[in-house]
DNA sequence: ATCCCGAGGG
DNA sequence: CCCTCTGGAT
């Protein structure tokens, strides 16, 4: 049939009433990087490779002491950010990588974060996703980020089929209204992460199972119910 | 063991 | 497409 564009055997979930639930489910849904100004949220969202975001806000305060701005991180001692950066992992590369971006933000931008997609992945460290968080949570420019649960969600809800995070986008942008992109993202990561998870997503426990055309696909978490109270946050 | 809201390079 | 960079929590 031709609503079947998922490959699923059913159509995809419609993505306003998805995000109206996901609204109601996770009121909270937020940017949960600690940042005062688009610089240290662009900073925070570098960091954030491949760690939790309670860990990069663990280290972000001091790392803000020592270096308020791109200034003083371009011209900070490796090995001194290093020590800093250690408990995040990658702490070698995420130090070189800061003040290669400290430098570009100086030399191109006169130290100011451009509020602009292309201008932000042109600087080094900077890719897609980090760029769609600082313009969304940063200036108020709705932008799509196609982290690992997001273009898992988008998958599995029939939105894209696509692996790569730049179609996945497009895809998602052609079903959801402008004006949610930013918080519809956030609330996808929270249930990416509290119920519709990379292996065994707890379906029992989802409230988009009647939407969702990969609802009971694949092996399920049986302890849905249970899973769901203990988790994080 | 496996997972964290990734980016750059081969 | 793949691989690497890295540590801490669970």
């Amino acid at each position: 049939m031709s609503s079947d564009r998922t490959g699923l055997g059913r159509p995809p979930a419609p993505a306003v009433e998805v995000d109206d639930r996901l609204t109601e489910q996770w009121p909270d849904a937020r940017c949960e990087l600690d940042f005062t100004t688009p610089f240290e949220l662009l900073v925070a969202t570098v960091l954030s490779a491949q760690t939790t975001d309670v860990r990069v806000n663990q280290v972000t305060p001091e790392l803000f002491r020592r270096w308020p701005g791109p200034a003083g991180l371009a011209a900070a001692r490796q090995e001194e950010l290093e020590q800093v950066l250690r408990p995040l992992g990658f702490f070698r590369a995420k130090a070189t990588s800061l003040r290669g971006l400290a430098a570009a933000l100086l030399e191109e931008h006169g130290g100011d974060v451009p509020a602009d997609l292309d201008a932000l992945v042109r600087l080094p460290g900077v890719g897609r996703k980090t760029a769609n968080v600082v313009l969304g949570n940063a200036f108020g420019i709705p932008g799509i980020t196609v982290d690992t649960h997001v273009g898992r969600l988008a998958r599995r809800l029939g939105w894209s089929t696509e692996k790569d995070a730049v179609k996945a986008e497009r895809d998602i942008a052609a079903v959801l209204p402008r004006e949610r992109w930013t918080m519809a993202c956030h609330r996808l990561i929270f249930h990416g992460r509290r119920v519709c998870h990379s292996r065994k997503p707890a379906c029992g426990a989802c409230v988009l199972a009647d939407l969702c055309p990969s609802y009971g696909v694949g092996e399920t978490d049986p302890e849905a119910a249970e899973a769901l109270v203990k988790l994080p946050e």
